[in-house]
DNA sequence: CGATCGATTGAGCCCTCTCAAGAGAGGTGG
DNA sequence: CCACCTCTCTTGAGAGGGCTCAATCGATCG
């Protein structure tokens, strides 16, 4: 297996403060692997064997209730930690981890965190600021969820992936990896029948271009506006 | 003013893994102050200066949105940390901090948190699994707002509420703190009027025995009942 | 080129919100 | 100790946003 290029990880907030001889060591410990699209990295309630750094493509990690339904906890960027369990105290994942493209993580055995945390107290620090943002921004989803209307939090849904995981595009900006309706319903706590209808009506307002498992946002500003205010007049066009 | 007893907080998780001189020097650095009833111990968006553990006494935390809306993050139990931003890495409170009760605390000046964390490193592995827990509770929360009907979710936030600071009586579990209606909305994302309505509901079939700002859980079996199936008459199935 | 998975759309309903009073409980000042 | 005032809780009526149920369409892949 090669080598994992410290320079390519060294700038990552998990690594701030590290110097190129300690990142060598705690990269030494980690293999790295190659998960194809939508294969499962880990299932919930599986055993918490190691945790992970994604270098590329994306994971979406989802929840499943006891009733079977799943909801969406979130997507996963390259550079970003994830099946972080031990660090939380856990011995078995919370959630379930799936490649949505072809990517390639970074996996720690979970052992080994104690002994680098031990040695390396920033890891934990570090983890510790990952973690409370992660809080922080569930806290807004609750918000979100306990406030808005649906297409309110879907569009602040999809201003939030394109932000994180948007490509340019002359016509707009596209969310980079794969994603259903049902997955945007998971996200923003509705069904995948409300987010058809709403997609369908700003496509036809011309905000978004929509297909199969794919997202453009045509007019980020305008959905910018739906998002913070909600319902903006302006229904009475043509039709 | 009087030093705090070790011998008091030892056994808390923050202090997981350490030693009575270790815990006197931790202690050493924090005073103590005491909040009145409904009194504000800090607000959101004010500078972080402190972070505290609650020795006695109910802390609600709550989030204000942009609109002016309120909600309830959690309620803190003595024993607990809040007020944690600078750990998390902000320079601000996230959210506002309110003695719902005569509450004592004990608190460190932030910029201890760095010099302290250097020295015990197990002051980050600990608070990390704390934040860790409130994520996972977080999490638990957008799934109850996701996928159930708001009797069920008021039914969960009781059961956790006594779970967490229960007091037992004769004929049921009473909420020790005081708590109204428009409080539970804030948890659950619904509005004062369907608690209201709902526990009228329960107390006629005599579940729940409440008044203002107080509830006692009379048959705490038969609303987990409730809180896990929902709906307990008619609706048959007949696949 | 067929099969499968995702997206679309209509109809109808109901859970919950909004709007609107009003009643009860506690606290406070005279 | 009583009167008043404020905060909390209750309850009714009506409306509507979003869900459920039910089909059909369309696109991607093997």
């Amino acid at each position: 297996m090669a080598k994992v290029d410290a320079s390519l990880v060294a700038h990552l907030p998990l690594f701030a403060g590290f110097g190129p001889e300690d990142l060598e060591e705690i990269l030494r410990e980690a293999r790295s692997a190659r998960y194809p699209k939508n294969s499962t990295i880990f299932a919930q309630g599986e055993d918490a064997h190691s945790f992970f750094l994604l270098l590329h493509g994306h994971v979406r990690a989802s929840k499943t209730t006891p009733a079977g339904e799943q909801i969406v906890v979130r997507y996963v960027s390259p550079g970003e930690t994830f099946g972080l369990a031990m660090a939380i105290g856990l011995q078995h994942y919370p959630a379930n981890a799936t490649a949505v493209d072809d990517s390639v993580v970074l996996a720690w055995p979970t052992p080994a965190w104690p002994r680098l945390v031990a040695k390396f107290p920033a890891l934990a620090t570090n983890t510790l600021q990952t973690v409370g943002s992660r809080l922080q921004e569930t806290h807004t989803r609750v918000i979100e969820m306990s406030t808005q209307q649906v297409e309110q939090r879907i569009a602040h849904a999809l201003l939030r992936l394109a932000k994180q995981s948007g490509r340019k595009l002359d016509r707009g900006v596209q969310i980079d990896f794969p994603i259903s309706r049902q997955d945007i319903a998971q996200m923003t706590g509705t069904t995948l029948h409300t987010v058809s209808r709403i997609l369908s009506g700003w496509e036809q307002r011309g905000l978004v271009e929509s297909g199969r498992q794919r997202i453009i946002l045509r007019e980020p500003h305008k959905i910018v506006l739906l998002a913070e205010q909600g319902i903006d007049e302006g229904r009475s066009s043509g039709d």
